[in-house]
DNA sequence: TGAAATAGTACGGCAGAGGTGCTATATAGT
DNA sequence: ACTATATAGCACCTCTGCCGTACTATTTCA
């Protein structure tokens, strides 16, 4: 997990909080948390082009969550901000399709291509279950995720 | 997870198919699944220097694995090859702990930092229950890894 | 008109993964 | 003794991708 998906995950948490329709901007959020204001407005851009968030322009502007906590998983939120997840190379995108677009190149000799993808689909799996509900609820609690 | 784990978990599988006492060397096991046999020379020997597989010197010499499968368990291969893992960079080594030593410089001020140990905690009791047995098991069947 | 904010794009530094090469040492076979 | 084979231990290099910055254009409020 890259910095850039730990802003992203800070500011959403921070947007979440926030009164219904009211907006943040990325300098205000940026000091609250001491992030680099300019990388943590790229993130917030790729958000809003993802429909993560809503983008208010002009002055006075900033952004609001669009989506509901819950419906926010990490591996979206993850596969936006640095590309699709994959546990090893060989990973394509989707399944074990295992095909062309640069897969692994020992295609068929490879002893340890289908336990690979076994876990790298479990992981993802735990991953898609944790939403951004679960991380702001803090300590843990209810289902203990 | 790196090439280098990739390519030592291939070689943990094809030492452990081995009959009892026998050896392999890195170049025969290099040119069987087309790895680059210096950097598994080099994959070897951190294996050995952790105690999973025990080396043999001389002609006819190589590899032989130590450790029985079921005793092999992915995080700790990973963490051999690849320095301790942490799913950010906040994550200092053992547990939640959070001081000194390069952890997060919010200290305090982020609100993310206990759901991601959570995660990463979850993450690497999994990975752990993950053995060199299960890699070997292929196709899904018994516990279902 | 100006200040404040996002949109878009491009660029640079740097750490780490991936890979290579060289020398030393140990062992088996002749 | 000599040679071939194999690991041990270095040191080094290249290249990708993350991280962060800079600049310009556009939108909106006062």
């Amino acid at each position: 997990m890259t910095k850039k998906t730990g802003y992203g995950l800070i500011a959403m948490t921070h947007l979440a909080k926030l009164p219904a329709d009211s907006l943040a901007s990325a300098r205000e959020i940026a000091e609250h948390y001491e992030i680099p204001p300019a990388l943590l407005m790229n993130v917030l851009k790729e958000l809003a082009g993802a429909g993560y968030v809503q983008s208010v322009r002009g002055a006075h502007g900033g952004y609001r969550i669009v989506r509901a906590p819950e419906d926010v998983n990490f591996v979206g939120l993850m596969e936006v901000l640095e590309g699709p997840m994959k546990l090893a190379q060989c990973i394509t995108g989707s399944v074990g399709d295992g095909q062309d677009g640069g897969a692994c190149e020992l295609m068929g000799k490879c002893p340890i291509a289908d336990p690979i993808h076994r876990v790298h689909r479990r992981i993802r799996d735990f991953l898609r279950q944790v939403t951004l509900a679960d991380v702001m609820a803090e300590t843990g609690e209810t289902t203990k995720k």
